[in-house]
DNA sequence: CGCCCTATTATACGACCGTATAATTATTGC
DNA sequence: GCAATAATTATACGGTCGTATAATAGGGCG
């Protein structure tokens, strides 16, 4: 049912999306969906949820082949996010669904405060690693808030026009942003 | 009229704005707002391109005001994005329905393309005359599409939950980007 | 003044939505 | 096996939406 619900946004939008399509989505009576979530804003921060941690399983899988070093899981941890399946445009579409809830929405609000604070710990982790790795002292929070906006600014806008920049260039410009960590102070 | 529909995205959402709540938020009938736009989506890209054009005159100000010096009206730049009006919850709200129509508009993802590309355009400029200054080589473009996603995802992060971080701490960052512009390669 | 075009409203129709309620089917525990 | 509970559907009601259509008001112009 909530997969159901991502491939309403994805395909229509939040404002396109209701129980009943959610219902015929899934295959089933609009009187179910309700029986299970109390309307569409439950029925969307679930799928926040689930989707929050699809996502944070993915990048953690992509983290653990990347080996111990902490720039090399940085490297991955950019690589996985600018490819499919993270870099897609249903996936912006059903995210924008996620950040038109979280200002209104107390419970959808409490969930994206929760999966960024996750996204933002693990890169902060991986940055101080980073600076122990090389020696070299770095502002951990800053750099965290830093990276995260560049990668999530990246993301966004290489998915609503592709044509502007490749993926590959979004890559580029977050590698070198890393590179630029290890020598700037 | 499109002021209305400005004030109803911020309100309720794309989601929760409709022809006949325009109208009533502009104080005329529903049938003149569709008198003079084909509906939801015409609305949207008109307010989209209003919008737009009151942003670039906004920072085009704040430029003028900053001298002729490329760093000087960088930073400008960048202060202006962190404080009211630009750094708004209402306006992100306003924005999210923008991207949201995006993908599936082609009209409102034509508006979004040329309001992105001045975006870049600006900033690739400054950059490109900061380099100038300081008698260094710089990848314009590619640091002008950085520096326009760290700002995004620093301004839609910040709108979306500012107990993460504060804005001067989203300018403190932005500030130390350039900075660091200047002096890494 | 009278005419035409535009602005504006009033009204109406069919479609969809959220929601409630009662009925029906399946499942589980004893 | 049967009762109790959960899952699921069917149906119905009131409200809102987009949209079309006809009617009304207004204003420039010959």
């Amino acid at each position: 049912m909530i997969e159901a619900t991502a491939r309403c946004l994805a395909r229509d939008g939040l404002a396109g999306t209701s129980v009943r399509h959610v219902a015929a989505e899934a295959g089933v009576s609009p009187g179910l969906v309700r029986h299970h979530f109390e309307g569409m804003q439950d029925l969307v921060a679930e799928t926040y949820r689930a989707t929050g941690k699809q996502i944070a399983a993915l990048l953690d899988e992509a983290l653990a082949a990347a080996g111990p070093s902490a720039e090399a899981r940085l490297h991955a941890f950019i690589e996985t996010s600018f490819k499919p399946p993270l870099l897609d445009a249903d996936l912006l579409a059903v995210w924008l669904a996620f950040w038109s809830l979280t200002r209104t929405d107390p419970q959808i609000h409490a969930i994206h405060a929760k999966v960024y604070a996750g996204y933002r710990r693990l890169l902060e982790e991986m940055i101080a690693a980073l600076a122990r790795e090389h020696g070299i002292a770095i502002e951990t929070r800053q750099s965290a808030l830093a990276l995260t906006a560049l990668l999530d600014g990246l993301w966004l806008e290489h998915c609503l026009d592709p044509k502007t920049f490749s993926a590959a260039e979004a890559a580029a410009i977050a590698h070198r942003w890393v590179d630029g960590l290890k020598k700037g102070s």
